[in-house]
DNA sequence: CCAAAACAATGACTTTTGTCATGTTCGTTG
DNA sequence: CAACGAACATGACAAAAGTCATTGTTTTGG
């Protein structure tokens, strides 16, 4: 529904032609590949292939095609990881109507728009947990305890215990739940 | 944006009239009072004012305006308050485009829109908690301890764990924090 | 009005978490 | 190769969380 809204939104531009329309990650790559567009439009979370890995594949490919990522998540990992990924724009979904056709225009020349107040957080803090950390963690909030965890990755209860410890400390939480709620709001799980 | 994107679509349709646009609850009330249209589209979780409050409020200002809400969450719970509130249709975000205008004019006719999906689990179950357990609950989520949770409430620490531990038993959930994840699903939270 | 619920508290008890110190192994990098 | 940091493990201890039984007081619906 959002999509052919979005595209309702487009067509109304007379200097804007939108060429196709993809109900996931995995239809964007094909239609990117057959129609060549100047500019994509992707969400980040898409069911099949996430926006970021769109963004990569279209980086990998060397195509013309510029990115812009139009989503819900102020997350400046999220943003990071797309600015790695070579995408040319990183919106939020509740800025005004304008600004996508504005974005648009701008990078089909050859511009940047990041969304101005994600910009000047994400260059500040970096993701400080190691793998194994965000994985227990991320475990930990599907409501596992200690020991369930420990199960499910072949590890030792006490070792799970040492990895929440951690991350609590890295993030200065209360506790798992803290932690996990920090980590998100970051997008580091 | 997505609510301009809306509109360009809505205003596509011949025989549907865009005649306001709210940027949150509280304009929604008003431009509802002023325009009284046949039928407001309102997401649940808005700025100021939720869909559902403002859908309450139509019905007691006995107002002709039929409501629609269109929204992300795929949550019992939140069907369940919307028909309480006497709305006439409740979409998902992520069916396909042309859902809402056919929504728009059933509703419009005095009919009913509920997404197929949603109708059928809603009814079998419903919230088990209690004012109390709910609101520690939604307490524990941000990671606050029982007697962070205790003195923010002026309740004792014990009366917390007591009401955690309702939820938890009611819930048949591991813990806290899967019980809160479980509630929140389900749209209880 | 009466009976259920909901709300609140206490105490005793078990289990789970969280912290700390300490040690091993194994890649990476200077 | 030595140093380093990650991953993994143990054990011991303190602090929270969770369970149960019991006992009251308010609300509230039939």
């Amino acid at each position: 529904m959002l999509r052919t809204a979005l595209s309702a939104l487009l067509s109304l531009e007379d200097d804007i032609d939108v060429v196709g329309s993809a109900g996931d990650g995995m239809e964007g790559m094909e239609l990117t590949r057959q129609l060549k567009p100047d500019v994509v439009i992707a969400d980040i979370e898409m069911p099949k292939k996430t926006g970021l890995e769109l963004a990569n594949w279209i980086k990998d490919q060397e195509l013309a095609t510029r990115v812009i990522i139009v989503t819900t998540f102020a997350r400046s990992g999220y943003l990071r990881r797309a600015l790695d990924a070579g995408v040319s724009g990183y919106l939020l979904k509740d800025s005004p109507g304008d600004v996508l056709p504005n974005a648009i225009r701008t990078v089909y020349n050859g511009g940047r728009t990041i969304d101005p107040e994600l910009a000047t957080q994400a260059w500040s803090e970096s993701d400080p947990l190691t793998d194994r950390e965000r994985q227990v963690l991320r475990l930990s909030t599907a409501g596992l305890t200690n020991s369930q965890i420990a199960s499910k990755l072949n590890l030792n209860d006490g070792t799970v215990r040492n990895y929440i410890s951690e991350a609590i400390s890295k993030l200065n939480a209360n506790n798992r739940i803290d932690a996990a709620r920090i980590a998100r709001d970051k997008g580091w799980l």
